[in-house]
DNA sequence: TTTATTGTGGAACATATGGTCCATATTGGC
DNA sequence: GCCAATATGGACCATATGTTCCACAATAAA
């Protein structure tokens, strides 16, 4: 449906929102400004604003990408690890990155979402609801998989896991955000793990 | 310290920063403007900078009395609750009220703060510090003396669980903001006191 | 009653905000 | 080369922001 007539872009859409969603990742949207994502997507005004139609549809955009990177990557992960408890493990501990970073920590870009705007914006809490079942999707292999494999009860409801794993690593976040160190992070998660085995 | 001299305050600082509160929590820090706020407080603009000085020391004053008026509750409920595991359990279940409520889930004042600001505001992030090992400290309480009363074992570090239940509410809150029912919700808080046992 | 001290209302401020518009530039098709 | 179609740069806009300031009001002390 793209009609191939007309000035070319001069810009990678997917390199743009990108850099997009890093700030939006970094500093929320409404401490995001107009002129933040002009210099960080080095583009005009206009080109932003027919490329993606404003901030608020940006920032949807941005939270879709956001999700289809993360999904994409836990699949991946999922499918390398050696077993579904120990991707679960790891998927946990990455959480220590985020105190590790230079930067501050970031969170997650849908839990952000979720928090800042909750259900006052109903077609973010939209995208936010979608974003978080995708999350407990890929989770929820991972859980069945770690069932399969004997380290999780079988008797267990996956699903249920599977949340709880979501609202455990929003959590985490939230208190690496708070300033916990790492210390404090490794025995949250000992504990988070404990009631999975 | 307080000269009575001058004209008197035509209004309570107490009920004005209560309102405060209220609509810093219900909207976040961003989306709240000091129109919202004069209106909530019926305050004029200069009575507000003279008491409070402006728009972020009046939010630092709200996240204090949020963490007094909560800690506050806490070791209350604590002291009536029939036992410590009871106690915990009820204030998970708290959540709850977040999703029955007529409007949106607020989530937590503090945890709302440190999302927002992060490490990015000094002053803000040290208040969100402080509040956050307030909580840790009232569940801790809660936590040794259901060690006490032989519902947790006594070798279980209480410190520990305590973060890993600021951690389980916090993402607890996020989850409800994020759209999640009832029933999801009290699945996690099963599995989270799971851990504990 | 005068004076010192403090609070209040509202005007005024500089700035930053997200968003729009149009002239110009660059391409593909005829 | 001409025309239709699309992209770009930048000026422009209305508005909302947090904040400051000052004239005036209200109280306590002298």
């Amino acid at each position: 449906m793209i009609a191939n007539v007309g000035r070319p872009l001069e810009f990678d859409p997917d390199t743009v929102l990108e850099a997009a969603m890093q700030v939006f990742w970094a500093k929320g949207y409404e401490h995001t400004s107009m002129q933040d994502l002009l210099v960080a997507m080095n583009l005009s005004k206009s080109s932003l604003y027919q490329a993606f139609g404003g901030k608020q549809q940006l920032y949807q955009h941005c939270i879709a990408r956001y999700a289809d990177q993360l999904v994409g990557l836990l699949y991946r992960e999922l499918a390398a690890a050696p077993s579904g408890w120990r991707f679960i493990e790891g998927f946990l501990h990455s959480v220590l990155d985020d105190v590790a970073a230079p930067c501050t920590p970031r969170g997650c870009l849908v839990m952000n979402a979720a928090s800042e705007f909750a259900q006052g914006t109903p077609e973010i809490a939209q995208d936010v609801a979608k974003s978080v079942e995708r999350f407990r999707g890929a989770l929820q292999s991972a859980v069945e998989r770690a069932q399969r494999e004997g380290d999780i009860s079988p008797e267990r409801d996956a699903r249920t896991l599977a949340n709880y794993l979501v609202s455990s690593m929003s959590g985490l976040k939230v208190q690496a955000k708070a300033g916990a160190d790492a210390l404090t992070l490794k025995g949250i998660i000992e504990v988070v793990l404990k009631a999975l085995s």
